[in-house]
DNA sequence: TTTTCTTTTCCTGGTT
DNA sequence: AAACCAGGAAAAGAAA
């Protein structure tokens, strides 16, 4: 993954490998017949990729929702002026909690097209749910997560703009008569895309801060987990190294809920690169010290573990263990040291992405 | 299925 | 004393 592993890089690829180049052009004169309503402002250039290319469709404008959306009309040849494109002008945000009723009423047919699409890119991007799963979490742990010690108890931007975040207020709908309920109170996200918001939800993605009752039980109970679990107790010293999570039977059970492709990781390294280069998910987590050198210092330790064992539904993740993790680095030199600096790392040759030409030459 | 790689977990001991 | 650093050892789990 080397030079491209940026977040938005990441979900590029992803859409790069659904829709296929020749395929990725926006019709623009679809889009100039489209911009009667005032409020939407159509993207200006024609590039090669269209202006949703690359990102999360939560992070979308209003104009990259209407681009996209006439990509679709134009795909599947469908008649546009059947559409009310005043209903149109909404963000990607608002766009990711529609329910395939509400997206049917204001597009017709199509609005199954655009459900299912929309949430195909978004369940594609395993390696970036951990970023919706934070925006999703209204009351995550984030008080815990991100009260870190000596912390000014001052949360996130990575726990808060979603849910707090003023929802657009959206023409009404035909024959209901008032703006969509469902988006001024509980987001709407269907199961499986990774922007569950349900704690209940069968394959929500999330944290295991609040694990399940299934996974109550698998803790606490008989099976050689328990035993494990912080050494064995009845016959003195534990074992060393990784104890084992689940017996076979646990592991299977658990798999049920699991969905069916699992999360390619991302490596620990490039997930604090990610940290460090969106400064909008970044508040107060960590800071470039040297940011050409690529010097980097962790600001709230603990927190930054949190999220890390978040990503890799961990809830056991500490400082500790992730700069252990971070240590085996300098010998692939990934890291370099950085004597007498506590929290202090840097990083090395044989890592990218970081570098601010490779960022600017991503964009 | 096996091997390899990347963590994860625990540990001892040292430093700030 | 608490938090952090260093690095060995062993194992889990994912990827090749």
């Amino acid at each position: 993954m080397a030079g491209s592993c940026e977040i938005s890089n990441i979900f590029s690829n992803y859409i790069s490998a659904m829709y296929q180049p020749e395929e990725a052009q926006p019709p623009v004169e679809l889009l100039a017949h489209m911009g009667k309503d005032d409020n939407l402002t159509l993207p200006a250039e024609t590039t090669e990729k269209p202006a949703w290319f690359g990102e999360l469709p939560y992070f979308w404008s209003k104009a990259q929702v209407l681009e996209w959306i006439s990509y679709h009309v134009e795909k599947n040849k469908y008649d546009a002026s059947a559409i009310n494109f005043s209903c149109c002008n909404m963000d990607g945000y608002t766009l990711c909690h529609c329910t395939p009723e509400q997206l049917r009423l204001i597009f017709g047919p199509l609005g199954d097209e655009l459900y299912a699409r929309l949430h195909e890119i978004v369940s594609v991007s395993d390696e970036l749910s951990w970023i919706i799963d934070l925006l999703e979490k209204e009351d995550m742990s984030s008080q815990e997560i991100f009260l870190d010690s000596g912390a000014s108890g001052k949360r996130s931007a990575l726990a808060t703009p979603c849910p707090s975040r003023p929802l657009p207020c959206i023409c009404p709908l035909p024959g209901a008569g008032s703006p969509f309920p469902a988006l001024s109170s509980t987001p709407l996200c269907p199961p499986g895309t990774g922007m569950s918001h349900s704690p209940n939800s069968q394959d929500s993605g999330g944290s295991d801060i609040d694990p399940d009752p299934t996974e109550v039980k698998l803790f606490s109970s008989d099976g050689d987990f328990a035993d494990y679990d912080k050494g064995d107790v009845k016959h003195g010293k534990r074992k060393r190294g990784r104890p084992r999570k689940f017996s076979k039977e646990n592991r299977d059970c658990l798999e049920t809920k699991k969905s069916k492709h699992s999360p390619r990781g991302t490596h620990l390294w490039e997930f604090i690169r990610d940290i460090l280069l969106h400064p909008e998910l970044n508040e107060g987590l960590m800071k470039w010290e040297d940011r050409r050198e690529g010097v980097f210092k962790f600001l709230r330790s603990e927190a930054v573990a949190q999220l890390w064992g978040q990503k890799k539904k961990n809830s056991s993740m500490t400082y500790e263990k992730l700069s252990r993790a971070m240590r085996y680095y300098y010998k692939r030199e990934i890291l370099e040291r950085v004597d007498g600096r506590r929290l202090v790392y840097k990083f090395g040759k044989n890592s990218s992405g970081w570098k601010e030409e490779e960022v600017l030459n991503r964009k």
